[in-house]
DNA sequence: ATGAAAGCGCTAACAT
DNA sequence: ATGTTAGCGCTTTCAT
């Protein structure tokens, strides 16, 4: 080996040039080709060539190199792009983790990026993964409109969003069972004689947001019940402006006896402001989360893991030649009570 | 346009060839060169032709071919590359944002890879994260040697190891002060007066965990106090196993009076098994998290983000040209009691 | 079983 | 302001 450090422990200087193929063939005394079938492991390279290429090689601290063969091969890598959210949501890091794992069954490598949520950025990431030459690209979008991408599905980049549905273009898609599992909840508090229900969502402009408010809704005015309107409150996006909205609502003459918060942020914020409250309302929150157990708090849970699973599926099917139309797969939803959805109004209330 | 979709939403089969510069600069009538100048936004192209060129590659669905452009610029890519474990869990989800974030301020992109824990697979992924050329490869290390790598340091692919020191390399580093926050933990509880507390450990071949140990260690042998030693459980790995040890642990007689976590998932396990216990233990558990205010529980806290921002800091330093001995760097941590870690013992305990 | 030549798509260096 | 030539490091094709 040569000097990786000096005796007093210094990191030497980088920028020695990396060894090329050229350079391991000639230490070795063969042409290119044999060298690179050598450490390619193809066929028809004698036992001792090979050995004397592999020992070269080792020699100088070869490693082929990905770029040059991507080129070769055709300019397309073992690359899959993700570009979602903040990978501290863990709703996002579900996601990541389960088209990890699946993408590794095919020797695909994940590549991720953070729109911020801002659909600016997402562009320019997309741009950026598409000069790239990712395999594949799987969006959690944050942008409005994605039409401009048309061109691309049809080169062979497939794409496959998550949790939300392009807009303006045909593409794969994998989404949650926003309204059944909003429904699905709101049939719960109605069944414990809830009817002056809070309903605590993020910003409406978002589809899976606008899934659950739907859901609600329905599930209200199909029980005939309407004394939730004055309780809705929409657009509230961080864990602190929850846990306000949920003091604010329950400082109000009546107030509700029950809330439906529509994702897990907004359900830690509102955890936050029952905290030691004397007389919690039921609470029932859309994400199931780690403690939700230990704490007793009923959600709508979904699986997001799988719903990475499923879309990395659907992008390695489009590699893989699969062409046809447009498919979409919903993930289902269960109501899991652990007691703060089962508590019962106050009598009277 | 050409066709996106049929009629019928169908998407048409891929393999088209994708578009090259030659074929744009063609279209537009200049030189491939003219052609490059104008999308790099290189000076010295005319408004007109600039223009040309540019309506010629929409026209095209061109997009700059990244894999020939790196190979060109010197078979580096713009990647950085991270190998920890899996992303649902918070600490490695942190670490990976914290990184990501600062990579972005260098238009430096993030591939990640999940070791599963494995040293073999994790030697797999550095070596193809290599043939990939990655510009700097962050490590959160399960393997337990990482001698192989000195070469590579020698060549001027940065490596920075988080978590976890390297092992038979001497490369940078980011790590937590494991052992004095295990010794505030310790010290809290002794202060409060107990003596006989339990310490749950994940695995202790792993260099943080050991560092945790040797923190309560120090601190009980510092107070004279012995009656913690019935109570040591090591290579607690998972949630299940951390709830069962928590639970045989209380039903020893006499039982511990105090409980002392060493990560996150442990302390949900804790947690679980302390769920609806009369007269449940103090506990402190090391490594923050969301819901540790609404439960009340006492936690030795750090900054897994600033982690990932420090170690792509030394790394982006050491892309940048920066040579010297390597460095270390030491993330503090505090304890933050919110209940759990304040209950004394029972009197006569 | 091995080798020589060509070229993937681009940018650098050097004209003009 | 624009064009020409060479070549990044590899794999492919076609010899031998």
């Amino acid at each position: 080996m040569s000097a990786a450090r000096s005796p007093d422990g210094t990191v030497d200087a980088p920028a020695e040039r990396r060894p090329t193929l050229t350079q391991v063939a000639a230490l070795a005394g063969v042409s290119l080709k044999t060298a690179s079938r050598a450490l390619n492991s193809e066929p028809n390279v004698a036992e001792a060539t090979g050995r004397r290429v592999r020992d070269a090689a080792d020699h100088l601290g070869y490693r082929l190199n990905g770029i040059a063969r991507e080129l070769r091969r055709g300019a397309t890598s073992a690359l899959v792009g993700l570009i979602s959210g903040d990978l501290t949501n863990p709703f996002y890091s579900a996601v990541a983790s389960g088209i990890e794992r699946e993408l590794r069954q095919h020797g695909l490598q994940l590549v991720t990026a953070n729109n911020d949520e801002d659909a600016e950025l997402e562009h320019a990431l997309i741009d950026a993964f598409l000069e790239r030459r990712v395999r594949a690209l799987l969006v959690v979008p944050s942008a409005d409109r994605h039409a401009y991408l048309a061109i691309e599905g049809s080169r062979g980049v497939p794409f496959v969003f998550l949790d939300r549905p392009p807009v303006g273009l045909d593409a794969d898609v994998v989404v949650i069972d926003n309204a059944g599992g909003a429904r699905a909840a709101a049939e719960h508090l109605l069944t414990r004689g809830h009817r002056r229900i809070a309903l605590v969502a993020d910003l409406a402009r978002m589809v899976p947001q606008r899934g659950r408010i739907e859901g609600f809704q329905q599930a209200m005015r199909a029980s005939g019940n309407d004394e939730w309107a004055p309780f809705l409150r929409t657009d509230v996006h961080d864990v602190s402006s929850a846990e306000r909205t949920v003091r604010e609502l329950l400082a109000l003459d009546p107030a509700p006896t029950a809330l439906f918060t529509t994702n897990n942020r907004l359900t830690t914020g509102a955890l936050r402001a029952l905290k030691e409250h004397p007389d919690p309302p039921a609470l029932i929150g859309f994400d199931d989360f780690d403690l939700a157990e230990v704490i007793g708090t009923t959600v709508v849970a979904h699986d997001a893991v799988a719903m990475g699973r499923e879309a990395a599926r659907l992008a390695f099917e489009r590699i893989s030649g699969h062409s046809g139309p447009a498919r979409s797969i919903v993930i289902s939803t269960s109501v899991i009570a652990r007691g703060s959805g089962e508590r019962a109004p106050r009598i009277g209330d």
